[in-house]
DNA sequence: CGTTAGTTTGAGGCAGATCAACTTTGGTGG
DNA sequence: CCACCAAAGTTGATCTGCCTCAAACTAACG
């Protein structure tokens, strides 16, 4: 879900430049406004004490970040570090709450991307014992393609998403190449029919 | 998070008495309202086609239900069932978009519920993969028994809430036993220091 | 006090994580 | 433009948490 030209409804906001690697905001720090990103790739990642990393959701040009934690009146749950060079604006608490007060078909908004996502978060959770690491790859990789064609996702990160290991990754990348479908290209690779390779999830 | 007096704003709403183990809504079917909880406990169950359940959420008294899809704008993700004997009062969507014009509070007030309720799937759905099942079956049991003190929750719907099996469960509440940190009386149980135990979760 | 839903306990199996050693890719700096 | 090298990927072997299956037991309700 995007918010076309959200930004210029924040004339004063400075664009500032993050470099792919860096972290925008740290779990267990407090919100302090929303950030609103203008171009490039985040990810929100979920780090435990022994080392085991969740690829909780990705966001990309016209999303919002950082909003679930505000509104929630939560501190960050998680870290968010850009996946590639990324331009965001930050809106602070007071300027977006003046924002909110003059259109509140913004909150209406907000509340149904978080809603969707809540859903979308439990029925990842759901997967987690009701499909095989195979099956769960492969849904990751076609939500992470569908979403972000031109990005070459690594094993690690379709891992870390789909709740596996590089290792599984590898493996079952190249069980769907040598099924046709997915054709590899370099690090990268292509599905061919995302529609028809969701319906032979449990096959694998 | 509870809305008190809710039901007094909808007078016309006849209340309906929901028997226990009676399915409210079902996965697959359309938003045309939402609930509110009077009384009683109710939980939200996804099915998966090989027979794998997972418990997402539970409603008690002063709750909502059926808000997440209805403001996703999708159909139900997961099937409601009443845990115990429940009344609750259906607000039809023209009377409830009525509400929220009236009073724009409310649409904030569900918004903070749900983004918090994000972050709880998505920690939990972390730690189907940084916990042991046993970790996970302690914060379950703390979870449901902090909210739900009078319930009896049976072993599976803690499997299920935990994404485990009752077998494990039974097990796990053994060693808790015999470490002093539950005390079980019949098919209940009670736990000593919630807090405490919740530090000791890896150790276990 | 009979019935059944819920619980306990044990034995065995396996999906997939972990460990390890090697290969390939692609960015970068000379 | 090419050589280098760190990051990413591959492949195989091993190990284990906990799920599964099975069978006997017990609480709790009508």
């Amino acid at each position: 879900m995007i918010l076309d030209n959200f930004d210029t409804l924040f004339p004063t906001a400075r664009p500032k430049k993050i470099r792919k690697g860096s972290v925008i905001y740290n779990e267990g720090s407090k919100p302090s406004g929303i950030y609103y990103i203008q171009s490039g790739i985040i990810g929100l990642h979920h780090l435990s004490e022994n080392g085991k990393e969740t690829f909780l959701r990705v966001f990309g040009a016209g999303n919002l970040l950082g909003h679930r934690s505000y509104f929630a009146d939560e501190l960050y749950h998680a870290t968010s570090i850009a996946i590639n060079d990324t331009q965001l604006i930050f809106i602070p608490k007071e300027e977006f709450e003046q924002h909110i007060k003059e259109r509140p078909e913004t909150l209406r908004f907000i509340l149904n991307q978080i809603a969707s996502d809540l859903g979308r978060a439990e029925l990842r959770m759901s997967g987690r014992h009701d499909k095989s690491a195979a099956g769960r790859i492969i849904e990751s990789i076609v939500f992470l393609k569908l979403h972000y064609p031109k990005q070459t996702w690594t094993r690690k990160q379709i891992a870390d998403y789909s709740g596996s290991t590089f290792e599984t990754v590898t493996r079952v990348l190249n069980k769907l190449e040598k099924n046709g479908d997915i054709i590899k290209n370099g690090r990268d690779f292509k599905i061919i029919t995302p529609d028809r390779l969701l319906e032979k999830i449990r096959e694998y």
